[in-house]
DNA sequence: CAGTCCCGCCATGGA
DNA sequence: TCCATGGCGGGACTG
């Protein structure tokens, strides 16, 4: 069955050879062809057809590792990670001029299968980035777009949790686990409460506000969709008192505690991909669990370009934030991702010792602001046209970015409580504090 | 070796 | 029947 993948030739170019053509890895940046035309149905002309996967520029310059991760050719996993990927697909797409987004166009323009397009698309409409128009067809939103989605998300959830919305029917024990997979019919009294509820309110979820009452047969499969599945992973930063999750946990919880374990494998595999990818629009980090050795992921809720070295205008280098986090879809190398140790917290200390300038110009400069270079990064200028407008716009960014300013304060200044249970505590300190500030903030712009 | 996660088979459902 | 979607898990890759 999986012969291409044990077939000891050229396991590269042996794969996709009945599939679209792909084109080079990532495009030119700023392909030329990229107008709004070429992103309409009449596919545009095809690039430059160039061997798959083997001429990716190594930004990521030569490291030793790198090279010698790479079996045959330069190859290497990471140069198709969801993550680099949706970097790509954002540099590609997060344009002024860019309306609508066609599946294949995108396929063919990234150089890979249509099956991954639909991976990233998934993740992206449930942040609110892109809206599905119609088969194929996506509409462009943009990082505008996240932070009303966010939003939303949050209500409908709390609203949900709270018992505000009627359920539509009476939960069903088959409705309220997305993993009930006609096996494990466990009646078993589940141990948490809040995830159980969490996880009732999240599978309920749908996009329209208003759905046909029931769910259908076919809903059994959209509840296991990676776009649902994506908003219920962020749901569970915005409505619960967590600062960080790995991945098992988030499983854990999103499958309501009773975990038939390949079912736990099979959703982390998934969240997996959702957080290279939400990793790679910068609304989460990868972290380091204060008392285990497992990763977890850190939310951070301000999504963004992120600056992949291949793909959009190089950085000043030095401009680099360093962190303990796998630099998901952009470094190529990765060679600051310590796995194992302990350096994220650390590593923002001393930018806190300089004082509260240093910190400001380090959220401008994730926020893409305060560049010279000409190129906006920033998620809710695109356009970069309106940057220097002082209007509600502006205002209402810069207090969204006050709003980050206190949060990456509070994550920068969190203690390294070795006790768990105080951890927490502060998490819930800086949790009540965010969403009142948050609160704060909302009613003061609307 | 455990953690990651790419890859593509193939089920599903709509036209 | 065709085709667009996308669930799913094997197994390759990484550190």
């Amino acid at each position: 069955l999986h012969l291409s993948k044990t077939q000891p030739a050229d396991p590269i170019t042996n794969k996709q050879d009945h599939k679209i053509p792909p084109s080079p890895p990532f495009p030119p940046r700023h392909p030329p062809a990229m107008d709004p035309a070429a992103t309409q149905p009449p596919p545009p002309p095809p690039p430059p057809y160039l061997p798959p996967r083997l001429v990716i520029d190594g930004a990521g310059g030569g490291s030793g590792a790198a090279a010698r991760a790479c079996r045959h050719h330069a190859y290497s996993r990471k140069q198709k990670s969801l993550g680099l990927l949706c970097s790509n697909f954002v540099a590609l797409y997060d344009r002024d001029d860019v309306e609508t987004v066609g599946l294949d166009d995108a396929a063919r323009r990234l150089g890979v299968e249509r099956r991954r397009i639909y991976d990233i698309v998934n993740v992206l409409e449930s942040v609110g980035i892109l809206v599905r128009r119609a088969k194929n067809r996506y509409t462009w939103i943009g990082f505008e777009g996240v932070p009303a989605a966010l939003k939303e998300l949050k209500e409908r959830t709390l609203r949900e949790m709270s018992g505000l919305a009627p359920p539509p029917e009476e939960p069903s024990a088959a409705n309220v686990s997305d993993d009930e997979d006609d096996d494990d019919k466990l009646g078993d009294a589940d141990g948490d409460a809040d995830s159980e509820k969490l996880s009732q309110s999240i599978d309920n979820a749908s996009d329209k506000p208003d759905t046909p009452m029931c769910p259908r047969r076919s809903d059994h499969r959209k509840e296991k969709s990676l776009g649902l599945l994506t908003q219920n992973f962020v749901k569970l930063f915005l409505t619960m008192e967590v600062e960080t999750v790995s991945l098992d946990e988030a499983a854990r919880l999103l499958l309501g505690e009773r975990h038939a374990e390949s079912n736990m494998r099979t959703k982390v595999r998934r969240l997996y991909d959702i957080a290279n990818v939400l990793s790679s629009l910068n609304l989460i980090e990868k972290t380091q669990q204060v008392d285990s050795r497992k990763p977890a992921f850190r939310w951070l809720g301000q999504a963004k370009r992120k600056e992949g070295a291949t793909v959009t205008v190089a950085l000043p280098p030095a401009r680099k934030i360093m962190s303990s986090k796998r630099a998901f879809g952009t470094d190529i190398t990765n060679i600051d991702n310590k796995r194992g140790k302990l350096v994220l917290e650390t590593e923002n200390k001393p930018k806190l010792m300089q004082g509260g300038s240093s910190m400001l110009k380090t959220f401008e400069s994730q926020l893409g602001q305060g560049k010279s270079s000409g190129f906006v990064y920033g998620p809710f200028h695109p356009a970069g046209a309106r940057k220097h407008e002082v209007d509600d716009q502006t205002v209402r960014e810069n207090e969204t970015k006050n709003i980050q300013d206190w949060e990456n304060l509070a994550v920068s200044f969190r203690p390294q409580y070795q006790n768990h249970a105080l951890n927490d505590l502060f998490g819930h300190y800086v949790e009540a504090w965010k969403s009142w500030y948050l609160d704060l903030t909302r009613e003061s712009t609307s």
